[in-house]
DNA sequence: GCCGTTTTCGGCCCGACTGTTTTCAGTCG
């Protein structure tokens, strides 16, 4: 199979865990990590810059041994160097690693002086007393490690973003009570609206600290405290959610705010301008020697190395800091923007409301129009429509049209792209809809040749106009397919179909970084629910977080357009 | 291991909390 960014990023992940227990230079340790991070957020497939002959060392922290790992890793699959390790320690360590309060000196010593190699080992150490006899360790640290234990099973879960707000706002709600709460927001990669999240980071100003700490961890949902401190507390909720709670006072807002809200490397980055222009950035401000001199608001603290305002969501040290320096910041979609929704069902197939009621809705929303999409034949399940019964919803479409006022309903459907990559209608119906959408639904594991030559045929047919859910993945459950995602954009791009961003909280896809590369490459993107019943419609809020996080603009996004201006980019030419 | 209008060597972001400490290392974010 073919090597994709996923696989080099992981490998160089090992590697870092391996050197770091080894006690190899931690900076050392960074570089592969910091390698990683730079390649999953790339886009571009690693494989195909190289057989273009680009020159990677122009990738940030990619030096000249780093691009040597990854030509071996693209030539063979594997690295040599890390296979080494792999002998030299055992693997499982870095599973340990993996246990709160574990890090690489901790399962270094577990390994050196009680032979402990896998998490049996380590409960079996735990419990008999002789973990707690090492020199570093002791009745605490046995406690910590247990409990690490239980929750490793359930290791490395996220909580989808949407998940995660429902939490907040519980948590918002239940501190915001509290008498004596000047500010109080969730930073972290909530902020940055990341599709999933690993822990909420609240951040909170306030005179009267002992109160609120002591009201924090007494929360219902609370199974266990972490740590209890004057400005930092942590619990674990029933649901193995961590939550951070921090406080500082108001006039450090800022410089707190743009600290907790990360992402860890975009701080790096710019604390590292900040050492340059011989200033300091932590949480309590900027500051030039002993002097503070900003603070209060992050438009402060980016202000002070000369940038403007950088939204939350390109926090992530994928170019934004070059981009505000030089004025090319992207002006972010926002979900008033959006003028309608371009994929949703109603009771024709598998949604639980009617034509009307979707319609109703939609004009609620403050729309100007709604695609109807509903399921085409093969869809058997959904009870997919043939060409009769969709040339019935065209007629009911009509109707409705004449007796909804301020709202166009458009003729649509979300149809099958069968193995072969031809669709599941044949032209004839498909040229009297306004708009055709084609999804895949079976078939996921074809071969990534094969799955991209049949998206691309599908794109072949002149009448389809979105491809809706493009990678298939859903989040926490199912992997995307295996395509050639730049192919596949690439023959959008010449055939003037678009991509969907379903806004579906377990879908997101295409993702943050997909939709990135789709704008590089000037293809635009519909925004849309693929809802089933009303109250998905709002679903939208969700995908324009990822659109954000994607750093696309109101021109890029199909749906942003007014009703004629639609039509009008909807006829392929 | 990366990187460089001060440097090809010597730096590499910064602080809080915990536990086991005898003044601080390890871990975390």
């Amino acid at each position: 199979m073919a090597v994709v960014n996923e696989d080099i990023a992981s490998i160089f992940n090992k590697v870092a865990a391996f050197y770091e227990i080894k006690g190899e230079n931690p900076f050392k340790v960074r570089a592969y990590r910091n390698a990683a991070r730079t390649i999953q957020n790339l886009g571009t497939n690693i494989v195909d810059m190289l057989s273009q002959g680009q020159d990677l060392k122009e990738l940030p922290g990619i030096g000249k041994d780093l691009e040597h790992d990854i030509r071996e890793i693209v030539a063979t699959g594997r690295l040599k160097k890390l296979e080494n390790l792999e002998r030299s320690i055992p693997p499982a360590l870095i599973e340990l690693l993996a246990i709160e309060g574990l890090g690489p000196k901790k399962v270094k010593a577990l390994h050196e002086r009680l032979n402990i190699t896998s998490l049996d080992d380590l409960k079996e150490a735990a419990k008999s007393g002789a973990i707690e006899a090492l020199p570093g360790f002791g009745k605490k640290s046995v406690e910590q490690i247990l409990k690490g234990i239980m929750l490793a099973k359930k290791e490395g879960r996220r909580f989808r973003w949407a998940i995660a707000e429902l939490y907040a706002n519980d948590l918002l709600d239940y501190l915001g009570r509290i008498k004596g709460i000047e500010n109080l927001v969730v930073a972290g990669s909530f902020r940055r609206k990341k599709d999933t999240v690993g822990d909420l980071d609240i951040l909170a100003t306030a005179k009267n600290w002992d109160v609120i700490t002591e009201h924090f961890v007494r929360f219902d949902k609370v199974k266990f405290v972490v740590s209890k401190g004057s400005t930092r507390s942590t619990i674990v909720l029933k649901n193995d959610l961590q939550v951070d709670l921090r406080s500082v006072a108001v006039e450090n807002y800022g410089s707190a705010l743009s600290y907790f809200t990360g992402s860890k490397a975009h701080n790096i980055a710019v604390r590292k301008i900040a050492v340059e222009r011989g200033l300091k950035i932590n949480e309590y401000g900027v500051f030039k020697g002993e002097r503070r001199i900003a603070g209060k608001t992050e438009e402060e603290v980016y202000g002070s190395i000369g940038l403007p305002y950088i939204e939350p969501e390109l926090r992530e040290d994928r170019g934004e800091i070059e981009a505000a320096g030089t004025g090319r910041l992207p002006r972010l979609i926002e979900l008033r923007d959006l003028k309608g929704d371009l994929h949703c069902h109603t009771t024709y197939t598998d949604g639980k409301n009617t034509l009307e009621e979707m319609a109703r809705a939609s004009l609620e929303l403050g729309h100007e129009y709604i695609a109807i999409t509903d399921h085409s034949k093969r869809l058997t399940v959904a009870r997919g429509l043939d060409e009769k019964r969709l040339r019935q919803q065209i007629e009911e479409i009509d109707r409705l049209n004449q007796k909804i006022k301020g709202l166009t309903i458009l003729k649509g459907i979300e149809v099958d792209i069968l193995e072969d990559g031809t669709l599941d209608l044949p032209d004839s119906v498909l040229k009297e809809l306004d708009l055709v959408v084609g999804a895949i639904h079976y078939k996921f594991k074809l071969s990534r040749e094969a799955q991209t030559k049949r998206m691309i045929k599908a794109m072949d047919n002149p009448y389809l106009n979105i491809l809706a859910h493009p990678t298939g993945r859903l989040i926490g459950e199912r992997e995307s397919y295996e395509v050639n995602i730049e192919e596949v954009l690439d023959a959008a791009r010449e055939r003037g179909c678009f991509l969907e961003l379903n806004s579906q909280p377990d879908r997101l896809d295409l993702n943050d970084v997909n939709c990135r590369l789709a704008k590089e490459m000037g293809i635009k993107i519909s925004i849309s629910t693929d809802a089933h019943n009303t109250f998905s419609l709002n679903y939208q809020r969700y995908g324009i977080n990822q659109a954000r996080r994607g750093w696309l603009e109101k021109a890029d996004v199909v749906n942003a357009r007014g009703l004629d201006e639609l039509k009008y980019i909807l006829k392929r030419r």
